[in-house]
DNA sequence: GCCTTCATTTGACTTGTGTCAAAATGGCTG
DNA sequence: CAGCCATTTTGACACAAGTCAAATGAAGGC
């Protein structure tokens, strides 16, 4: 489908993990099967339902890899960043792709075809083995957010939100701004944007957060925590005398 | 961990979908560097944070992979057969075990280390395409898990279940064996074994299905489809005179 | 056989979240 | 500054699914 076949550049390759281990012949000879592709915002690159004998690897800019529901609405799975790759296990197991891909910005990807990385893996086992962990750690992610999703409460989902985006925020690690309208937000934590609202605004009611508009303050990192794994919300200072037994 | 070191017979190995590319004196090297494991039913064979140096095969039995939320009720994410393998996640990036693995019935593993695992990836191309085209299906399992519980109703997931099964079951293609009891099928859908329950009657109601204890008879495949993919339950015969306007 | 134990079904009730609708807020443009 | 749009908040309500509890059914042991 790329219908441009610009030539992919060694240098956008050899920093990036998947192929970290592999001697600067063998990438030179990767890079001479690929070819870059471009596009602009909004474009879809994978369909529900296509097919794909090859694998992208994201240069520039980011995209969404998401599902939709029957009734439209869509669930975002990943967000990728240059340094990621996609389409393997398309191009693995030989069936459709049960996901979309969109572009969120500009993108320059680089596009393998399966050959290549095959003969790649038969010469190469410490390429084999690159692959074998990029794709165990992308089922570990897949772990975890099921287990975001499927046993943890709105209130739990959004505290650990709060704490995952301060860990990637700069150092004070306490101030965060949220990438997008809270509906978006809310749909990547898969609670309706009122909930979200609820929830964060009931973690300001404990005195853990302030809200400002778009950016969130982080006052009480312990007790977000405590939320986080499950325990529940404990007004400010004033723990009850009696707490009830466990059962 | 596993101290008796019953040697794996080859026989076991062959018919396998993870072995079957690879040629009798390569199977009986790996035979030979793994080793059996056998064990009653109920027991734990991986808790979440260990570690593991290589992986197992089923054999003989059945287990549940399984998350615990932090008030104790599991979510069961896989149940494994006889040819199913585990632990390659945990092995290929050498962190500790984000899930659980417990024996649902008196069963019989081989295990093999990892070094014998890596040695068949470096010498034989075929192993590294059937392990990656493995994960793949893997990654695709998730994939639809995740759909199906954040975007799909009870009802919808209980149908969609069915029909996964039934197509992975003999030609007919139209009966099923739950292959556990039905609280595990129940948590592998993320819904209450009473939930489970209600649905299935319903759907006999409707006469989509008979319920034989723990065989299940699809007798109006389309129908189940229909209802997977989002449109309301229709009672048999007799459509309303009147349907109601879709908004 | 009978008894114990586990699995399944059914009913009544509770509860977390979603939905709908309206009000409040904020940002932007002319 | 007024007016208009998109976003966010708040409230009232509905409903799907979970929980608790009891009844029923199946399976294995002695």
């Amino acid at each position: 489908m790329p219908n441009t076949r610009k030539p992919v550049d060694v240098d956008q390759l050899i920093d990036q993990p998947l192929f970290a281990q592999l001697d600067a012949h063998r990438i030179d000879e990767i890079a001479r099967g690929g070819w870059l592709v471009r596009e602009k915002r909004g474009v879809r690159i994978i369909g529900r339902g296509d097919n794909l004998d090859g694998m992208f690897l994201v240069t520039e800019g980011n995209l969404k890899l998401y599902m939709l529901s029957c009734n439209g609405d869509e669930r975002v799975l990943r967000v990728l960043q240059p340094g990621d790759s996609f389409g393997e296990v398309i191009m693995f197991n030989q069936l459709p792709s049960p996901v979309y891909v969109d572009t969120l910005s500009p993108v320059s990807l680089a596009y393998f075809p399966s050959d290549v990385i095959n003969s790649a893996l038969v010469s190469d086992p410490r390429f084999t083995a690159t692959m074998l962990r990029s794709m165990s750690a992308l089922m570990r992610n897949m772990i975890t957010d099921l287990e975001t999703c499927c046993l943890q409460s709105a209130l739990q989902r959004t505290a650990s939100y709060l704490l995952r985006s301060a860990e990637a925020s700069l150092p004070p690690h306490d101030k965060i701004r949220l990438p997008a309208p809270k509906a978006v937000v809310a749909s990547t934590l898969n609670i309706s944007a009122e909930t979200f609202s609820r929830e964060l605004h009931r973690l300001r009611g404990l005195g853990l957060i302030q809200i400002a508009k778009r950016t969130i303050h982080l006052c009480d990192r312990d007790s977000l925590v405590r939320i986080a794994a499950g325990s529940p919300p404990v007004r400010m200072a004033c723990t009850p005398a009696a707490p009830a037994a466990d059962k």
